[in-house]
DNA sequence: GTCTATATAGGGATAGAC
DNA sequence: GTCTATCCCTATATAGAC
């Protein structure tokens, strides 16, 4: 890539990603992207042609993030419980460096569901599947209580990323500062493997 | 209260939630209320005077239903086991008959955190202490695992809130259909209890 | 109390100079 | 490529008749 040639469309991507996640789609003004990207409205409008366009570009870099690769790491060929123990770390380490994420994802989602099914299968095939039948294999080799292995992995997703879809209420509640908060997901990076493996395992 | 009189206010406000709760505050128009109650827009203006306070009239009364009815079940003098299948059981069922509320208070919440605060104290000085000191007894009793309960007590209302934010998703990752979730929430009452307790209880 | 008509502002988008 | 100026539609809010 020539160097200076993208660099102001790249600036752009950055400020709107900012801007959109904080704000959401109809809370975000385009004056705001420009001016978190220190450049004016129309450039926006030569580079991208509309909002919906920068919108379309950072929902789906958002996305991404968000679930694909963490089914990836579900159907991975790790044993069962080193997986659930990846799957936490990198999950939560992955919602740190994008703690936004989860809020703005399922409110464009839950306004424009019409959408996420084309959007999705144009995107991603991957499913979970090979994550289930590894729940069944554990279940069925009577290392795990048998229960609907979708209700385990919809636990997993739920404890990950709810504390961060839910933080400034959990911080009022809790009275817990920032670094309160900090060190409440780090702690949970221990507490979350062995509160869903004390759960799973059979006694 | 004479019959006539609050008809209209009573009207707006219900269409006004139905609004604000499936498009959010930015993403509402006052035209759609307003056709929502069958009348006209200038009236939402008689009624209320703007915007802003019809929205502050439903979040409030949304807010009501996510957060302090639960944690006054949890507060109860309920013996710890048969609380949290109290808490499970009345919460699901609370989320079922308001399904958008947690992304609608979690969305608007994250946009506007400064009023949060003052809100809270405002109108709620339910913390749930008692339960969190509940479960340190529990501890001490040594019936269930030395844990912060704190990630216990976020682990119960990610458990139950998630998949209702979640939905959309969960039902294409899932592919669930519209019956299949429900039913998968109803599933989900039996499982959250044995799920949580089995993780707690000392072994 | 309820309507129609209108004022006013805000924000997305474009024209055109440089 | 980047800017200023401006268009134009949309949305909140108000005026005023009934």
């Amino acid at each position: 890539m020539a160097p200076a040639e993208h660099q102001s469309e790249d600036t752009i991507l950055k400020a709107a990603h900012k801007v959109f996640l904080s704000r959401g789609y109809h809370g975000t003004r385009m004056q705001e992207i420009a001016d978190e990207a220190g450049i004016n409205k129309a450039l926006l409008h030569y580079y991208f042609r509309s909002k919906d366009k920068i919108f379309e570009a950072i929902f789906l870099s958002s996305f991404k993030n968000f679930l694909p690769q963490i089914l990836e790491i579900l159907d991975s060929d790790e044993p069962f419980e080193k997986k659930i123990n990846t799957f936490f770390s990198k999950y939560l380490d992955l919602l740190i460096k994008h703690p936004h994420i989860p809020n703005f994802i399922m409110h464009e989602v839950a306004h424009n569901p019409e959408h996420l099914q084309s959007f999705f299968k144009k995107h991603f095939e991957s499913k979970p599947s090979k994550f289930l039948r590894q729940i069944k294999e554990e279940m069925d080799a009577g290392r795990i209580e048998k229960q609907d292995p979708k209700q385990i992995l919809v636990s997993m997703l739920a404890l990950a990323i709810f504390p961060f879809a839910a933080k400034p209420i959990l911080q009022i509640v809790l009275e817990m500062s920032e670094d309160d908060f900090k060190s409440f997901i780090q702690e949970r990076k221990k507490f979350l493997p062995e509160f869903v493996m004390r759960s799973l395992r059979k006694i």
